[in-house]
DNA sequence: ATGAAAGCGCTAACAC
DNA sequence: GTGTTAGCGCTTTCAT
């Protein structure tokens, strides 16, 4: 067994609970006795127990992650290894661990017991998992928590982080008649998430800043893109630009603009969100709406850490910007 | 503050001890006070503290895992985090909790505090993380870990799980073989890490076993396959198929051979290592040699659960088969 | 079947 | 500046 307070007391001839002042310099000490105790632990290899202090301390410097395991979709998962990285790498330089958890929607017994068995000090969560029965338990306890994603209820009592979707979608747009474009369509999943639904209202509404007339938003679907691009060619329709709300999508759309022979970015300009890693080896090479996950994950982090220190009272939030990259199927012409 | 086991025993009339006997079955109680006891748990919402019961009972019921930060690679891919999914999967199911800590290779300071702090009861921890210095502190205090990739060093007295990267080669010539390709060629990554190694002897082997001259295995650079491609069309090489080592080189000798005209299947097939999910969307659909990383994950997570509760004494390893999800790319003809 | 008491390793309030 | 003591919440002898 590894040496103890206790040990290197006796080891010096004091009290223990000097050591422990050596240790935390939560009082003055006389150079003297602080060199010996400094000496005897190192002499004895001495660690301080973690638990032994979490218990007395009343906090475990331990905050909890959860991960949502059923999510399978494999490219929001590598997505969110970023965020995990940065939520690890924030928590540590503050002294604190990460304790991590998936969530699996039948049941959230796993968060519920993180928090009342007094596992972790606060806890950071996507909005997927994001239970009214667990928001209450939380609350209720006055138990810090952050979400990453913007929540559907209750957003101003929470505190949460997420991309700025709709800044994201403004952008691309300018970026799009930057470079001499005139009539981008939006194309989206299917699903009404709230992500969508922001990108669509950024959307909107840098057309509208920009003059365009009723701005097109399409559900993705491979027959319709084929409708888009017969139409096209038949000069039925004046759509010259796409902006693709994820990577298969814009996969699927360059695929069809090549079957149809129209050549990106000289006839069609493309843009997607995330910028996965084949997006630069595409034929074009991708231009992105690029998410900084690290910094979602790092500003999680630093959110929750303030709210377990008592710093942040009132629940915030945060949005991260994305950013554009310009790569070449957006080149038409460079203004 | 929430209840304690005291304010339970209050609550009903007994001694603290006969609660904690009920809560662990850890001896006869009379029916009735368990059911009281019981009673006043759900009353006064208990939860045990799990601080405490790890304090006495020396064990956190806690294991570490360290996620390899710098390796951008490895992680910002899906691969790793199915395996970080699993491994909580597995853990929770025996009860117990995963924290993680990054490494940088600067130092490995945060993974040594988490053993000498009794942070947690075990480590599962990359091959590129593990340093002479962390197996001298971990073997010395007889501190359970298990290596995920197979190591270089002393491999026979730690544990360790890992792909079979030499089976998984074997599968692949085979499948080739199957469909009628008679001359693969082998493309890897120029770094000399033991996995390539594994891949090539598996490659070598098999072609060996299946009557084919001097296997061909190169290391992967763009303008070598347009000499390869040249030298196909010129009838100078006998090449029929690749096997890639990875999905960006399957991505590149895709293109490349798209733009040589060269129509995969049917003149050369194409095999990757690595399911990454657009493998499925590429033109062909990719055939891949696919690395169950769910099961590598829960492997690694039981046999670090029996290290620690000393049923595994012996170090031992596990090697996670390969399997090959055929799709189009190599289906010249079917046998 | 249950109570009393000691103790896990540490910190903190109170002495002196 | 340092010792004494109590206690964090729990488990576990040792009694009875």
């Amino acid at each position: 067994m590894s040496a103890t307070i206790k040990d290197i007391a006796k080891a010096v001839g004091v009290n223990p609970s000097t050591v422990s002042r050596v240790i935390n310099g939560t009082a003055s000490i006389s150079e003297e006795t602080r060199e010996k105790i400094n000496q005897a632990m190192k002499e004895l290899d001495y660690h301080p127990n973690s638990l032994a202090r979490s218990l007395v301390n009343g906090s475990t410097f331990t905050i909890g992650l959860v991960i949502d395991a059923g999510n399978k979709d494999a490219f929001s998962n590598a997505f969110f290894i970023q965020s995990v990285i940065a939520i690890e790498t924030a928590a540590q330089t503050k002294g604190y661990s990460v304790l991590i958890t998936n969530h699996s929607l039948s049941d959230s017994n796993n968060i519920k017991t993180l928090v009342q068995e007094r596992k972790v000090d606060g806890i950071i969560l996507p909005v997927q998992c994001m239970t009214d029965e667990l928001i209450c338990l939380m609350t209720a306890n006055k138990f810090p928590f952050v979400v990453m994603g913007e929540p559907q209820l209750k957003k101003e009592e929470i505190f949460w982080v997420d991309v700025d979707n709709e800044q994201g979608s403004r952008q691309a747009v300018d970026c799009l008649i930057r470079s001499a474009y005139r009539r981008p369509m939006l194309l989206v999943e299917d699903k009404k998430t709230i992500f969508e639904s922001k990108r669509i209202k950024g959307f909107e509404r840098e057309c509208e800043a920009k003059g365009i007339q009723s701005p097109s938003v399409h559900a993705f679907s491979e027959e319709r893109i084929d409708e888009f691009l017969n139409e096209i060619l038949e000069g039925k329709r004046d759509t010259d630009s796409f902006i693709c709300s994820n990577n298969i999508i814009a996969y699927k759309v360059l695929k069809a603009l090549k079957a149809k022979k129209l050549d990106v970015p000289r006839q069609i300009g493309v843009i997607t969100f995330d910028n996965y890693p084949l997006a630069e080896y595409m034929e074009p090479a991708l231009s992105v709406v690029d998410v900084d996950t690290y910094k979602m994950g790092e500003t999680a982090a630093e959110l929750l850490l303030k709210a377990i220190s008592g710093k942040e009272k009132k629940a915030k939030s945060q949005l991260i910007e994305a950013k554009i990259i310009e790569r070449d199927s957006t080149r038409l012409k460079q203004k």
